[in-house]
DNA sequence: ATGTTC
């Protein structure tokens, strides 16, 4: 394949693009001779502009090569470099016999973010906030490679993997309501423990519970603005309400998952004649043993990561109580959403219903209203996605739409999305000063180190607002709340 | 993201 290697050096700029609309882009499948479906950038100009540069559309565009993508590889506005894949995508493949692709997931599989409610309002826990930041981090165990007091083996490890939520609930950790507001339930029932390695086991026998590192967090919010009142009321949203956001995924284990099967993968590949221009995607047929194999180890790291925040809104309720009492100390679960995962799902392309195996890495799910599994109580407007932001700035709880179908596979953007790596982020921010300035704005942060602190600066990321305004102008997703953050637990 | 670089 020497002749495609000239062009697969090729970058993607402003000239290779077409504008299909104000806030969507188009690489058309002419810019290289192995794309199947072209490339399609949600972004408004002034995102585009900032994202050009960037290697994330040369992975777009490495996208639209897997085998059996169907209609479009897609990006929304948040979307920034990964691996393989770019963070931010899209990819739907056909089912049963397209390609399945860890890199189109992420290392950290199920990565999600949940919010809970409270009863409580701003002027409640004003003076509480530095107690409650130290609270919380003192009974949700986090940081790199951190495990807590939980400790789960075989039996109990596999029926983690096999129930997800569920299997919190049981223990305890929580209410059996919260399961109804969690995406598929908080469990997928294709996982298999058997297909996921004894090393993955190990790591997540003592992981249930923590946070771990990097962008993930837990934090307390007041609701600044609400944009659609009939939403917010069906999510129990208000002004001035008090909320918990929790983002975190399956820890270790899911990255051991994801490890395994990319390099089982890259082995099998041949055998399936699969050749790609960059071995990070690499993939199989779903419907090959591979394939099934990883698809069922994929669903209970998803499971156990539907665990893992399950026993942190636990933790988070224990420490509410604490704090507030019992009366004052409720906290009722919101929503939960993956979004690294693959799902199969049904969803139609030239006018024709299909199955496919949908790919979001870095990207959620945003079904519209009517959608059977939703909870009653929010049928009727559609699934709510929580948009976190970066730590000094603002996050967003948003409702899919019916529109996102025809667009991005029933998809939406997943935060703000970092525009400096981490090494970057660590060269200009000075940790401790980020700090004294975001608690004199009445933020304050309880992290385990300080490189954490810099790593996840505002200035590493791209404006959220301006990512959510896309969605929403777009029509993917509707605004409905804009939350402020007051305390944050990082690791 | 991750007992951080197969």
């Amino acid at each position: 394949m020497y002749h495609f290697r000239s062009l697969i050096m090729q970058k993607v700029t402003k000239e290779h693009i077409e504008k299909l609309t104000d806030y969507l882009w188009e690489i058309p499948t002419s810019f290289r001779k192995d794309m199947l479906v072209p490339a399609r950038i949600l972004a408004s100009e002034q995102i585009l502009d900032d994202i050009i540069e960037d290697r994330s559309l040369n992975q777009l565009v490495n996208v639209a090569t897997l085998p059996g993508i169907r209609k479009a590889s897609l990006v929304m506005p948040d979307v920034h470099e990964g691996y393989g894949f770019p963070i931010g995508g899209v990819a739907a493949t056909s089912y049963p016999d397209g390609a399945i692709s860890p890199g189109g997931i992420g290392y950290d599989i199920n990565c999600g973010v949940r919010l809970l409610t409270s009863s409580l309002k701003m002027k409640d826990i004003k003076e509480d906030l530095e107690a409650l930041g130290k609270e919380l981090y003192a009974k949700i165990p986090s940081g790199m490679g951190k495990g807590g007091q939980i400790r789960v083996f075989s039996e109990q490890m596999d029926e983690v993997l096999h129930r997800g939520a569920e299997w919190g609930v049981k223990q305890g950790y929580g209410h059996k309501d919260d399961l109804a507001y969690i995406e598929s339930k908080g469990r997928l029932a294709w996982a298999d423990p058997s297909c996921v390695s004894q090393m993955a086991k190990n790591r997540g026998t003592d992981q249930l519970g923590t946070i771990g590192s990097g962008n993930h967090f837990v934090e307390v919010d007041v609701v600044e603005e609400i944009y659609d009142n009939e939403s917010a009321k069906a999510y129990g949203l208000h002004k001035n309400q008090i909320v918990v956001m929790i983002h975190t995924g399956s820890r270790g284990l899911g990255h051991q998952v994801a490890t395994d099967y990319i390099r089982i993968m890259i082995n099998a590949m041949q055998k399936y004649g699969i050749k790609l221009p960059d071995r990070e995607l690499a993939c199989v047929p779903f419907n090959s043993e591979e394939g099934q194999n990883y698809f069922k180890a994929m669903c209970a790291a998803a499971n156990y990561a539907w665990c893992n925040r399950q026993i942190i809104s636990w933790e988070v309720r224990n420490a509410w109580e604490t704090l507030f009492g019992k009366e004052k100390g409720q906290l009722r679960l919101m929503y939960d959403v993956a979004h690294n995962i693959a799902k199969v799902e049904d969803h139609v392309i030239n006018g024709k219903n299909e199955r496919v195996i949908v790919h979001r890495k870095g990207a959620t799910r945003a079904f519209g209203p009517n959608f059977e599994e939703l909870p009653d109580a929010y049928i009727a407007v559609g699934q709510p996605v929580i948009i976190p932001g970066s730590m000094g700035t603002c996050s967003y709880v948003l409702a899919g739409t019916t529109k996102s179908y025809d667009i991005t596979f029933g998809s939406c953007c997943h935060g703000a999305g970092r525009r400096l790596s981490r090494t970057a982020a660590k060269k200009q921010v000075n940790a401790p000063v980020l700090k004294e300035q975001l608690r004199e704005r009445g933020i304050f942060i309880e992290a385990g180190s300080f490189k954490g602190i810099a790593e996840e600066a505002p200035i590493a990321y791209k404006d959220v607002n301006s990512v959510v305004d896309t969605v929403n102008i777009s029509g993917i997703a509707k605004k409905v709340a804009k939350i402020k953050p007051l305390v944050v637990v990082k690791g």
